[in-house]
DNA sequence: AGAGCATACTAAACCGATTTAGTGGATAGT
DNA sequence: ACTATCCACTAAATCGGTTTAGTATGCTCT
C-alpha cells in the first residue's frame, strides 16, 4: 500500500493529507499514468481498456481521494480555464452587481476567475492586463475600463470600450435610456430640467450625454448650459452628487427636474435639495442611473434608469466563453446592446403648477 | 506579418503575438535556458554571470516582450501566489468590503485571488474549497462562510467558524457591538426594546444574539420575547426586514427602539414602520448593523454598529500570507479580534415622553 | 607541472499532469 | 503458417519554466 519511503506501517489507512499525485496512484493500481489518466478523463482512447480495470482505477482515486493538479493540466493542456475580471472598484454596487451574472455563468461553465480593481490608476490599468495574462487566463472581461493594448486574448467589455479592434462591447441602449427619462419628466409636466454628468474618466459620461442632448432635441427640450454640472473625484459616494447639486441650486436658476448620471449621485442630490428646503418629489423630481440595489430602498424610493447589470454580466460571460471555445478567426460580435428600463418609483411626480397628472 | 513557418524576411521586426517563450529567447540569445532563467531571476547564482552578458539577456527579454508563463513557475516552484476568497454572495455590501480590502493587500504582495459565492447551498460550500485547492490556491478566506473539512492549506475565517482547528478566526467584538447599542438606546431613554434576529444560517446570529442578551442583562433590560423576531429567507434585500418588522407591529406590543441584525433590514424595518405610521426617530428609533455605504446616505441617516469591513478584510489578508510563509508547523493566531464602533446618525433620538435629552 | 580556484556557463532533472505512438500477446481469417 | 486485427496497456514526449550538479576554460600559486 504505497509506502513513500520505506514507513513502518504498510497497512495503515492513509488519510492522504499530502495529496495524492497521478504518479502515486498509478503505483499504488500497479498501472501506467496513462493509463490511469485516460480512464479518469473518460477519454475515447480509454475504450481498449476493459471495465473491470476501469472500475478498479476509479475506486482508487476515490479512495485516495485524487484530485489532479489544475496548475499541471493547464500546462499541457493550454487550457487554464480561467479568465480574468477587471473593474474600477469592487465595493462599489454597479460592478458588484455585473461579477455576479459573471460568476454565474462562469462557475457553472467549470471557469474561475481572477478579479482586479485598478481604482482608476492608469498604471494599474495598463498592467493587470499583462499579468492576467501571464496566469494564462483565456479571456479577459473589463467592466468600465477601457484597455488600448496588451490584449491577445478575447476580450468583451462592460460599458467600457469605444472602438478597439478585438473587443465585443456590451452596451445599454443609451439614446434610449436618455428617452426613457426624459419622456417621463416631460409628461410629468416638466420643463427646466437640471442634469449631473457624469466624471471626465467615466467612459460612458461622453455617450450619455451626447444621447440626452438628442432626446432633449427630439422632445423639444432646451438644454440650460447652467443646469448642467458634472461629477468630480475619483469616490463612489453620495458626496459627489451633493456637491454639485449645491452648484445647481447656487446658480440660482429654477428647475423642478433633475437627471442624475447614476443613483449614488441621485441620492446625494436629493440629499442636497431636502438640505435646501426642496422637497423630492413635490419640488424637485429626480430620475436616477443604473437601479443599484439601495435605489429601492432610499426614502423617497428612487426613480431610475435600470441597467440589466446581471443580465449584461451573465451576457459577458457567454460571450466571452463562446469567443474563447470558436476557431481562431471565427466571427465575433463587436457590439451587443442592452436595453434598459424605466423605473418609476417615488422620487418624480408631476412638476410644480402643472396641469397634467401623471 | 509573422507568417509563422519559413517567412523568408528574417529582418522583419516580429510584434510577439505568439507570446515568446523562455526557451525562443534563450536561442534569440544562443544562451541556455538556464542562464536566462537565472538572470531574469536576479538569482543569486547568476553571481557568475558577467554584468554584459545579463545585460544582453535583459536587453533582449524586453525587447521580445518576455513574460513567464505563471503556470509553469508556479508548477516548479509549487509556489502559486494565489488564494481563494469565499463568499455567500458578492453583490450584497458586506462581502463586497471586505474582498476589497483583501484585494488591496494581496494585490500590493503580488498574489491573486480567486472568488466563488456559494449563496448558502450547500453542496457548494463543501465543493469550492476541494476546487480552489486542485487549483493550487496557497490559503483560503472563507467570509461569513463555515467550512466543515478538507481544508488543507491556511485558511482564515472572516466572521464565519467557530472552534474548528486550523482556523484563524477574525471575529468582532460582539459584546462590545451590543453594549455600544443598548447603551445608545437606552441613554436615550428607550426601555421598550424590539430587535431582529439574522437568518438562522448566518453563522453570526448565535454570538450577536448572546451578547444582545448579556448586554440586556448588564443594563438591565428585559427582553420581551414577543419583540424578538429572526430573519428568514436567503436574499439579502430589505424585503426580510421589512416583513419582520410588520410582525412586530402585529404583535401590538410597544416598543420604542429597535435593533437589527444588519443595516439591510434595518432599512427594510424603516420602510415597515413608516408604512405603519410610526416616524423615525419620533417614534421610534431604529439602530443598524455592519454600516454598509448606503446605511449614511438613508432617509434619516442611519445610525448603525459599524464592523470596519475593510480592515477586517486586510487583516485576513495579511494574516493569511504570515501563515503561508511561515514555516509549517509555526504557531498561528486562533482568534483576531477587531473592534466595533458606533456610529450614530439620524434614525435615533430620544424615546418618546422621556426626560432626557440626547 | 600540478593543484586549486574562479569564471561562465550548460545538461538534465523536475513539477504533475496529458497524449501520441507503439508494443507484446491473443485471436481470427485465409 | 502467416498476416491482420484487436486488446490492454506502456514509454516517452510535452507543456514552460526552475534549479542542482557539473563541466570546460583560464588563471594563480607553490
Amino acid at each position: 500500500m504505497l509506502r513513500s519511503k520505506s514507513g513502518p506501517t504498510p497497512h495503515a489507512r492513509k488519510p492522504a493529507r499530502q495529496s495524492v499525485s497521478l504518479r502515486s496512484l498509478a503505483e499504488h493500481l500497479g498501472l501506467s499514468q496513462a493509463a490511469v489518466s485516460l480512464v479518469i478523463n473518460r477519454s475515447p482512447a480509454a475504450k481498449s481498456i476493459p471495465q473491470r480495470t476501469q472500475d478498479l482505477i476509479r475506486q482508487a482515486a476515490r479512495e485516495l481521494n485524487y484530485r489532479p493538479n489544475q496548475l499541471a493540466r493547464s500546462l499541457r493542456q493550454q487550457r487554464s480555464y480561467t479568465i480574468g475580471v477587471v473593474v474600477p472598484e469592487i465595493s462599489e454596487g454597479y460592478a458588484a452587481l455585473v461579477m455576479s451574472g459573471i460568476e454565474d455563468h462562469l462557475l457553472e461553465e467549470g471557469y474561475f476567475y481572477f478579479v482586479v480593481s485598478h481604482r482608476h490608476r492608469s498604471e494599474l490599468i495598463e498592467e493587470y492586463p499583462l499579468l492576467l495574462q501571464q496566469r494564462a487566463v483565456e479571456g479577459l472581461i473589463a467592466v468600465d475600463t477601457a484597455f488600448t493594448e496588451g490584449v491577445q486574448v478575447p476580450l468583451v467589455a462592460v460599458s467600457g470600450h469605444r472602438d478597439v479592434p478585438g473587443v465585443t462591447n456590451i452596451v445599454l441602449n443609451h439614446s434610449q435610456a436618455a428617452s426613457l427619462a426624459l419622456e417621463h419628466l416631460t409628461a410629468l409636466g416638466h420643463r427646466n430640467m437640471a442634469f449631473i454628468k457624469g466624471q471626465e474618466f467615466s467612459s460612458d459620461t461622453a455617450v450619455r450625454w451626447d444621447s440626452v442632448r438628442d432626446a432633449a432635441d427630439v422632445l423639444g427640450i432646451q438644454i440650460n448650459d447652467r443646469l448642467v454640472v458634472q461629477l468630480e473625484g475619483e469616490s463612489s459616494s453620495p458626496e459627489l452628487g451633493y456637491q454639485v447639486t449645491k452648484k445647481l441650486l447656487a446658480s440660482g436658476e429654477l428647475f423642478t427636474g433633475l437627471f442624475a448620471f447614476n443613483d449614488i449621485s441621485a441620492i446625494g442630490a436629493v440629499q442636497a435639495l431636502r438640505e435646501a428646503g426642496r422637497r423630492v418629489p413635490q419640488d424637485v423630481s429626480v430620475v436616477g442611473f443604473d437601479d443599484i440595489q439601495s435605489a429601492a430602498f432610499q426614502n423617497p424610493a428612487l426613480t431610475t434608469v435600470r441597467q440589466p447589470l446581471r443580465e449584461m454580466g451573465v451576457i459577458a460571460a457567454e460571450t466571452l466563453l463562446q469567443r474563447i471555445t470558436a476557431p481562431l478567426n471565427a466571427p465575433y460580435p463587436k457590439e451587443i446592446v442592452v436595453e434598459p428600463s424605466l423605473v418609476v418609483r417615488a422620487s418624480t411626480a408631476t412638476a410644480p403648477g402643472s396641469s397634467r397628472v401623471s
